[in-house]
DNA sequence: GGCCGTTCTGAAATCGATTTCAGGATTATT
DNA sequence: AATAATCCTGAAATCGATTTCAGAACGGCC
């Protein structure tokens, strides 16, 4: 591989040169220009990034770290940061950490020591080491979709209260009166936001979420599935159903026509996230979407912000989730639409 | 961040012993030993991988090319390729060139001047110009999952052939006559090969697939949706449809089910690839499994033995598929158990 | 002509590690 | 006790870039 050294002997100049020339901050004169241009184009020379990157302290690259790889909600993170990381010339490092604060540990560890310029976490749990790892360090970080108790970290998050808000909406304008919600693990921060308010509308709105109709989950399909007879054979059984995640709403589906119900007929599902499975499934998914690209974009904006001041900002952004109506959600059988848009007005 | 010439001052060394102790490849007096590792903890030293990359020519890192990043097959060998590179302590940097020649020439040149160790990279297409450039330099590659043309080339792909020879001989034991396949891209060899193995099989079985009953797809849901309203008006219509990705089989399951029919009672349908879908849509997706994990790992283990040996192997490395039986294939309506255990004698 | 200010260029230091080379200290051998 | 062999350590070169510092060349101005 050609360095600057061969470029310069070539072109008869300094490797100082050469590297004005490259970097183009200082002026050349034209003639040696276009020398050096044409001694780069002969022996084909790349600029080495790790030798650049040890110099001038950036090597160009974003480390992100998610709970896991292969999760549809996870890799929609990964597909919009790595574009807009790419699209600055820089690389995305990724690592799938499988829910485990060590690994996570061990991770975050690996991207301090290859002095990345920035770190893009989604945290696993409360109680992970890497922000503390983080603080004692200068590396500019984000922790995305989950920032939870740490009100001191930059973090850009979904506003998950408003998530639940929406759904609990949706659910009541179709008339609606017996609701449940299948949660994400309640340690999980976003979990509760989300559940508060659904639950918090229901009631403003005059009605009302049992603690029998509540399900905690773990945000996996399989877990959606499991938890449908429990939805059916409830004391007081829900006419509609909200999952924290789509994982769990398209289980929750599966589930109830598995028990040769019928959605929406029998129940009206409802997820969160917006992944591509939801419009893969029939009947398609009613959802509320998480801006995945807005978020991912939002994460690096503040990282080089970071960077460019040279200190945190420590600023939380929160970005709206948006209601997306298809099939799966419909009026209760056992309601007419006009008292539905009666409750329409209740809450509006 | 510390530095070894830190560690060095404060341990009352040379910064060459300190490297020694890390690297634990030349013998250091017990004493020195200790004293080196006590400065480590004191500063909490990191070795920095740019510097350490730069002078032993490793920086410790893999690229890794896919043609989308959030497709979910891809998506299994980013998630399998990282683990194992992790497992490792390598880094992985990924690319989603949006089935771009031009982005992934892009990508491996960032690849190339970042100095990796190695690349692996699923080709968008034949005429990609990926590997004259890799060949212009030192650096180990792969091809993973599309060898296609390039016999010369490092490659660890399935074996194309085989699973339609699975997809076909699972239908005609099912008691199947009447064949449909949805390929992938035409010029996208292995969509050429399944289909002859598809094809291959049900001819020597005294089966055969009617041209009208083969559609040419792109490996999209959205494709897979569109054509089965194809497959349903065809002259000869088929009893069992093959689609050589799951996404594809997904969608004719959609489409199918939007034109009020039922599967597998109208139409049996199979995938390839078993991606967590799969087992998402009711009824659950029969489908022939790609190995993702095997493959990935075959391909980094390909990778590092190239580095070792600091040269090429052209070496093909064909992994084998498997079939896995779910509830979206079933005997025809109009076919007889008996008829079909007749065609089970012919094909083995 | 002499002085000053631009504009451009090269030598050398630097980033933080690894590695070679040479020499000092220690032990083994006779 | 002298010599050889072994073990350990430090100085310095190196990887391939960036950046500082100083000086050369050139033009303008009085």
């Amino acid at each position: 591989m050609a360095s600057m050294k061969d470029v310069a002997r070539i072109a008869g100049v300094s490797v100082s040169t050469v590297s004005r020339v490259i970097n183009r901050n200082v002026p050349v004169n034209d003639k040696t220009r276009i020398l050096v241009n044409d001694a780069i184009d002969q022996v084909n020379y790349r600029r080495n990034l790790l030798a650049s990157g040890l110099r001038s302290k950036s090597g160009s690259l974003i480390g992100l770290a998610v709970p896991e790889i292969g999760n549809e909600s996870f890799d929609m993170f990964i597909k919009y940061t790595e574009e807009y990381v790419r699209a600055h010339s820089y690389g995305l490092i990724i690592g799938g950490i499988h829910n485990d604060p060590d690994d996570e540990a061990e991770f975050i560890d690996h991207l301090i020591r290859r002095a990345v310029d920035g770190i893009i976490f989604i945290r696993v749990s409360d109680d992970s080491h890497a922000l503390e790892m983080l603080n004692a360090t200068t590396i500019p970080y984000v922790v995305l979709d989950r920032g939870g108790s740490s009100a001191i970290a930059p973090a850009v998050v979904m506003d998950n209260y408003h998530s639940g808000r929406l759904a609990a909406q949706h659910l009541m304008q179709l008339g609606h009166r017996e609701f449940a919600c299948v949660t994400g693990g309640l340690n999980v921060p976003l979990s509760r936001e989300r559940l508060s308010g659904f639950s918090d509308t229901l009631k403003a709105a005059g009605c009302s979420l049992r603690d029998g109709n509540i399900f905690e989950g773990d945000f996996e399909f399989e877990n959606g599935v499991e938890l449908a007879s429990s939805l059916l054979n409830a004391k007081h059984r829900a006419t509609a159903v909200w999952a924290q995640n789509d994982s769990m709403a398209i289980g929750i589906m599966a589930g109830v026509v598995d028990r040769g119900l019928r959605v929406p007929t029998d129940l009206s599902i409802m997820g969160v996230d917006d992944i591509g499975a939801c419009r893969m499934v029939r009947p398609e998914l009613t959802t509320v979407r998480q801006p995945f690209q807005s978020m991912s974009e939002a994460a690096v904006k503040l990282l080089f912000r970071e960077r460019e001041l040279g200190k945190r900002i420590s600023e939380h952004i929160v970005v709206p989730a948006e209601l997306v109506i298809r099939q799966s959600t419909a009026p209760p059988l056992s309601q007419s639409v006009s008292s539905a848009s009666q409750i329409v007005k209740e809450i509006s």
